[in-house]
DNA sequence: TGTACATCAGTGAACGCGCGTTCACTGATGTAC
DNA sequence: TGTACATCAGTGAACGCGCGTTCACTGATGTAC
């Protein structure tokens, strides 16, 4: 038996009491449909419900509509980018500390590129919510790390410009390569190391 | 009067002869949706009809389908991009040619950030497919003038690395700032100097 | 010079599709007594 | 211990919207004679 005649079959109901098992298993479609298509738009009511088997109302018992799912699922992945790129030893020496932050935010960027586009997205509407905080917690350890390396003040313009260039140079890597997939591009690690060369923080 | 209830008035047909015309100004249309929402999906025969203030089955009389308007904005886009980087003098000094080429690089995207979004998104379908020529053809240049900066042959590794690090940094200005609006970024010219002198071609 | 005709540049109406939204309804499972 | 009831976790059907696609149709303007 299926909900709706496709190929999908139909959810058991939760036991009572565990209703709210199904708006984690909304957030999680709408996370995989982002994940897959890089598209916020492609998150609709019945594309979710397809994917979980039940009908498209239900999904009104948890979330007053699309939007809302969307914003939850970008809360979690800048959450989720976060932590991916601030996962290395905060106690390594700098240079080491700024090599794990560029391998890990091209790796999040490579392994979850849907996740990376919407975040990164201008068009997308819940993206731009939520960068004030998230975005600046994952650079401000950048801006130390590069300070330590640089000898300089962590408060000064040389060690954030540093900061900054890197930081456009590590989207530059994520985001260009993927859209032209027949240009000959470097491999991801020397396009990695030749950016902290030139950032000097090598 | 209106096509559609609208406030758009209703185009007035075109002579004999010149039914053609419409052909051009659908196509306009459609660059003007991308330019403006950044988004292929957003060009339908519907809000083109609106703009021209014509009926939607007009269209047909021009085109197969959506998907041919979008692949032929598209490759009108990519010689558009084409021209405004290589728009300097090709006798000028190496260091000022990629100093232009940069310059003009970020303009483009700034200005036209819609058309810029669109050739560099990998899911736009019509993207992807005209990228090979278009591409590269003002990217040869751009490797030339940095051989002769550095001082080495055009088809050496290191030209070539050099170029695809200028190219992969300007991408990087031409996306990321737009899309993180409340980050204190530095300006453009800052930011483009600093990427020129990063890759020893300033 | 007039008129019948062909052609050109479109329009209007109808239908199907996917999506969002509302509303009354269902059927299983706990709970009070 | 049995049974009536409340509650929980959803469903089905209906409607409206925007979009794409097809088809017969229209009305202005050249052209042949």
């Amino acid at each position: 038996m299926t909900a709706d005649g496709s190929g999908t079959p139909r959810r058991r109901r939760n036991p009572r009491g565990r209703g709210g098992q199904l708006a984690e298993d909304i957030l999680d479609a709408g996370r995989q449909i982002i994940e897959e298509t890089g598209d916020e738009a492609r998150v609709t009511l019945s594309e979710i419900a397809r994917r979980l088997g039940i009908a498209v109302p239900s999904i009104y018992d948890h979330f007053p509509g699309v939007g809302e799912i969307c914003r939850q699922v970008v809360v979690r992945a800048w959450a989720e980018h976060d932590r991916a790129v601030t996962a290395g030893d905060p106690g390594a020496p700098p240079r080491e500390q700024i090599r794990d932050f560029a391998h890990a935010y091209v790796a999040f960027a490579r392994e979850r590129w849907g996740l990376y586009r919407v975040l990164h997205s201008r068009s997308s509407p819940s993206a731009i919510v939520e960068v004030g905080e998230a975005a600046l917690a994952g650079f401000s350890r950048l801006v130390d790390a590069v300070a330590l390396v640089l000898a300089v003040d962590a408060r000064s313009a040389q060690a954030w410009d540093a900061a900054v260039g890197l930081w456009i140079q590590l989207h530059g890597i994520a985001s260009l390569p993927p859209v032209h997939p027949r240009f000959p591009w470097p491999d991801d690690d020397r396009l990695i190391e030749a950016a902290l060369r030139r950032s000097c923080v090598d």
